[in-house]
Parts: C-alpha cells; structure tokens; sequence
DNA sequence: AGCGCGTTTTGACGTCGATCAAATCGTCCA
DNA sequence: TGGACGATTTGATCGACGTCAAAACGCGCT
C-alpha cells in the first residue's frame, strides 16, 4: 500500500488521470488520494475479489479486462458486468454492505489500481469534489446495469450484438470495420448469452452485412443495422 | 413547488423521513431540502417521467408502487425496478445526463415526493450529509439492479419466484404466509416474467409447499424453498 | 511454411418461457 | 347476493437459447 503510482507507465497513468477519481484533485486531496492507492498487477484468471468476502478496497482497471459475475448453486456463472480500462468496480461498498455481493475475475493480464475503501470514505466526508466523483460514477454505473437488464429483457440475441456493434462504431451511417478488443467468449457473457448463441448470433447477422474474421468486424451498412 | 410537507399525513411523513435523503439533515439543510422538494399525487397508469425527457427531478415514494421501465421500437415494455415506499428514483440524473433513460408510471394512485435535481445538487456541494445520503441509494440501487441482471440470467422462473418468496419471508425456517403487496401482473414485470410465466411458476412451486389464493401465498416449509 | 493448442463454429437436440386464445377467478359495486 | 369487469390461470403452440459433441478455425511458435 502507498506505492503509489511510481510504476506506472504513461498510457497507464493517462487512463488514471482520466478517472473522475484522479481528475480534478486539488494539492492536498491528490496527496491523501495517493496514499489510498497501490498499483497492483493480476494474471489471467486471477480472482481479484471473491463473493462474500468482506470489502476492503475497490478498484480502477488501468489495463486489461475484468470480469464481474456471480456463481450459481449448481456452479454456473452469470457475468454482471465487465470493466474496461478506466473502469472502476467495487466502488458500490463505500456506502453499503460490507461483503462483495459478485466475483471479480482478471479476464487476461491486468494492470488495477487498489483504492482503500475507508481512507476514500474519509477524503469524500472533506472534499466535495471526491464525492462528486463517486456519485458520477456510481450514477454511471447504475445506469448502465439499467440498461442492461432492459436489453435482456427486449432484445434478442442479434440484436444485442447488433446494439453491441453499433456502440463501437464510429456515428456515420456508412460502411465500418471494428475490431473486438477481447475473447469471443468474454462478449458472450457480457451480453448474457453462452459463447455458441453469440457465433450463431453473429451468423445471422451475416445477411445484414456484417463479417467477421477473428476478431475483426465488418460492418457493410452502419444504418441498416440499427433498424434490426 | 415549495409547499413542502404540509400536506402529508403521518404514514407518509415516517415513510419519508426514514429515507437517507431526510434522516440525518440538520437545521439549514433541512430548510433547503424542504425548499426543493413537492409532494404529487398521481392516478394509476399516469406516466410521471418519460424516456428522453429531459431530467430535472427525481422521485421519492411516499404510497404506491411506481414501475420504470423502458419500450422496444415494436411496442414492447420491459420493467428495470419496482420502487416502493421509501424508495426513490430519478436520483442517477443527479451527477449524469439530462435525458431520463426509462418511463416512470404510477401502478396505482401514488403519493409522491418530487425533489429539484438542481437544487440538491447544489446542496450536496455544501453538505456532506445530503452527498452522504445520495451516495448510499446510489450504491444500493446499483446493487440491487445488478442482483437483477444476476437473478435473470441465472435462475429460471420458479426459482426467482421462490427467492422473491424468500426475501419477504420471516427468517426462521418453519411455515409462513405473505402478502403480496401488488398485483401479480407487477411482480411478474419485476421479475422479467409474463403474467403468464409468473403463473405457471407459482403453480410448479406446489409440489414444494406453495399455495397461492388471491395475493395470498402460504409456504409449508420456508426452508424447502431455499434448495430449489 | 508447418504444427499444435485453445477458441470458435456448426450440428443436433431439449427446455424454458413468450404468445395467443379461452376459461376461470376475485373483487368491487349496486 | 348477483353481476360485471378486469385479473389470473390454463391450454396449445412456437421460437429462442442452452447444452453437449465434434469439426473448423485462428494464432503464435519454431
């Protein structure tokens, strides 16, 4: 702990800095945040936090990607979010229950930043601008999660995907190509669907003009995907 | 705007005193939050916020049932939260964009408390109690909704009726009965049912003890449920 | 360029839940 | 108490998605 963020490369700490958590941070505040903060790096398939486990911490994804999901009786898992660089998770038990209520699961190699719960439930009670930046993220956070059960619940497996494609492409309604930044598998579970239902959701997408190739996509009319 | 509490009977007045957004508040901050805040009554069916609209208040429940949810282009609905007495919502537009993601309608005849987004914004700013209290039910319905991506995608229907069941049910692990404190169509929404589905699930949980009349369930066996 | 392993795709099949329609139930009112 | 109306249940059918197994692919390695 207090290591702060010595080790970081510049793309790591560029993402840091981009955070609501480090953005606008004045001289003193920037001090007692940097003592909050470790950098920690985690393999592939690491668990990062365990369900039930008593939170002491939440954390910023600088690299890599994290999975959050929660495991069922029989041992299947269900994905509940996952967080991409700049991401923050865990920062939901600053003011709540003090037991994680999910899983957090290094997708790949992963560069985090580890913020101490207390000490940042300490630096919030003085400086508004800490607090703003929790309720920004935890208002961003909310929402998306809300999202995601609408998708769920309306959509079908395509048009996730297709909602999916979309939110990655460039606004313009014309022809684009984008590549996925993760596994197949990884944004199977991140729209709720088992690896097989996202291939084949991927092949009837086919006649609307969408190739895949690995992880490339290609999309020949933006447009037309969206009336899907 | 502005009247304040006068107008409430002594129920929704606990109701909305125990919410973490009035608890605590001292003198001067009670004076400004009683200034930002109205009280609605609304018919059920009567839409309070809609989807695109931009946001410049959120809710609180004083009676009723208040059911958000969103509509697909062809005209199907989806519900994302049931907020009940005590709950509010809305309040994820505190510190994020300005148009309201989801429909707001009254499930039956509601009393509302209506709060001044700006107004309270500005209040978190000078006290740490009301940033406190926006932070808490941030977190806790970010919790919750999660809870609701990882009931869908993990449990069949019976098996979140029976949690539902659960979460209403004395702890002890012997007979009980509950009320349902809404129509079924509603705890279906809530659920990710059709009507239909919550039906048929109810009837499958006979075999395990469950009995339904009207909004009346009965459980033989609180703990059978739970190895469902 | 060829090899080898983990990932993805494809096929076959079963189950769950949505949908539509019709029957029944509950509750409110006169 | 008898209706009447909306809510719920039941039945029949269908489509979407999960699961398991096997084939194909992609990618990194030498």
């Amino acid at each position: 702990m207090g290591n702060g963020d010595i080790k970081l490369n510049n793309r790591d700490r560029a993402v840091l800095m981009k955070t609501p958590f480090m953005h606008g941070l004045t001289g003193n505040s920037l001090v007692k945040m940097l003592s909050a903060m470790s950098v920690e790096t985690v393999s592939a398939r690491d668990l990062i936090v365990r369900e039930g486990q008593r939170a002491e911490a939440f954390y910023c994804v600088l690299n890599g990607y994290v999975r959050l999901y929660r495991l069922s009786r029989d041992g299947r898992d269900a994905d509940i979010r996952i967080s991409a660089p700049g991401d923050t998770f865990g920062e939901c038990m600053l003011y709540a229950d003090r037991k994680y209520p999910f899983f957090a699961q290094a997708a790949e190699t992963c560069t985090l930043v580890r913020f101490d719960l207390q000490t940042v439930k300490d630096l919030a009670e003085e400086d508004p601008g800490i607090s703003r930046a929790v309720m920004t993220t935890l208002s961003r956070h909310l929402i998306s999660t809300m999202d995601c059960v609408a998708n769920d619940r309306l959509f079908t497996a395509p048009q996730r995907v297709a909602n999916y494609i979309l939110s990655r492409c460039p606004v313009d309604g014309g022809p684009a190509a984008i590549r996925l930044p993760f596994q197949k598998s990884l944004l199977a579970g991140m729209l709720g669907l088992a690896p097989e239902a996202l291939s084949r959701a991927f092949s009837s997408l086919r006649k609307t003009g969408v190739t895949v190739r690995g992880r490339i996509i290609q999309v020949v009319d933006v447009q037309a995907l969206r009336e899907i």
